[in-house]
DNA sequence: ACAAAAGTGTTAGTACTACACCCATGA
DNA sequence: TCATGGGTGTAGTACTAACACTTTTGT
């Protein structure tokens, strides 16, 4: 019984992922997702948040942690037959590189890239599973905000959209279409320049986590998959 | 590891579930969902199906299993702890009560009558789960077919939508609606009068199980919740 | 003044709701 | 012929995409 955690952030204009490069076998060398084992008296979920406070830091309660996929194909650890159950974490920018404890290599790397390597385990469908989980969730939910850091605004967000669904959206009905859902996005009555131009004004997210009014992307991605 | 699975079908213009009076301790005399743990050899998934198999003979294959939740409060089971999989069937009607191999006494219930009685461990959480989750199906998929026998109308289908969401649907804009969606439903070609007034034109699912122009309900029921 | 980004107005198209209406059968 | 359920037509409403346009800053 175990977990895995695929931590995506948004750096550098980029949908990221945070990899371990495995220092022991098997699959030594080979890049995977953090994980680690069940202990006796905590849940699942309970597991997969320490696992995020091991490998990022204190800042995790801005994010947001949720079940995605149960992999239990009997031969998918070497070893000895291993159940785990992955969870995607979907956290704002961390401040600083900070390698983890029993981990010696941690590394970010754009999701795309990640997908494109030979990764340990079956880490690669988890990690595909829980991108299109990520994606799937910023249409139906608020979860793009957990991307920003507290205050942002409205093009901030619009940006995590464009960056994670890899399309631009029109920032005039993006803009009118996130303002008008009831407490999706909360005025903290500031504004900022610091992307430039006329001032933004800054939210916070709001009450609302699941919305109604699908910001449509406009083509889906492959099909979900898990076990057979 | 087990897998625990709520086993959802329409009988007599009720939305129900297959349940099992427990014989022995714990929860002796109670009313549990069927589940077992898993073998060696097998994945989740395949467990849930050799469940399914077992209390309700050889027409699974008609039905749709899929994943729900994951239950792991370590005090879940009093015995010791049991990280359980959960899973929900979609099934048509079955053809007869067939009592299964384990249980000596398994029955249908409406799902409303069941989430009204004491269930046996943590198995009210995983059934109110499985239900939210076939009813988020029907909007997103084509989950509703399974209900239904290999050919079916229209009407047959909007009544699936009827009973499991609770509320009258537009049979004009349904009809419409369901027949515009791509590879959605196929025609048979037949038609049928067995419900009645003028015949019916018969469809098979079709290829589409993913819709987009969600068919959408009057009101979201409660919200899910899996472990904390 | 000009560039850049925020935010609003406008218009044409599309989908949905409600409900009227016609169609094809069994009794 | 009547009741019953299947299926289509239609008008009003609501949302959307595309894109023009105005606003407010920094340089």
């Amino acid at each position: 019984m175990a977990v895995d955690v695929a931590i995506l952030t948004i750096r550098r204009g980029e949908f990221e992922v945070l990899l371990i490069r495995r220092g022991k076998a098997p699959f030594e060398g080979r890049l995977a997702l953090p994980g680690g084992f069940l202990e006796v008296d905590e849940t699942l979920h309970q597991a997969a948040e320490r696992e995020l406070l091991e490998e990022t830091g204190t800042w995790a309660e801005g994010g947001r942690l949720e079940r995605v996929g149960v992999y239990s194909r009997p031969e998918r650890d070497p070893r000895r037959r291993v159940v785990s159950v992955s969870y995607v974490a979907m956290v704002p920018d961390p401040p600083r590189e900070k390698a983890g404890g029993d981990a010696a290599a941690t590394e970010w790397m754009p999701v795309d890239k990640a997908l494109g390597e030979q990764l340990a385990f079956d880490h690669w469908q988890i990690l595909s599973d829980a991108v299109e989980h990520a994606r799937q969730q910023l249409e139906r939910t608020n979860a793009a905000t957990a991307f920003c850091r507290e205050a942002f605004t409205v093009a901030e967000l619009r940006r995590v959209y464009e960056i994670v669904w890899q399309t631009p959206l029109d920032a005039g009905n993006f803009h009118r279409k996130v303002t008008r859902i009831e407490a999706f996005l909360e005025p903290t009555g500031e504004t900022t320049t610091r992307d430039g131009g006329r001032p933004a004004a800054l939210y916070r997210a709001g009450r609302t986590r699941r919305i109604q009014l699908p910001l449509a992307r406009p083509e889906p991605v492959g099909a979900k998959g898990t076990d057979a």
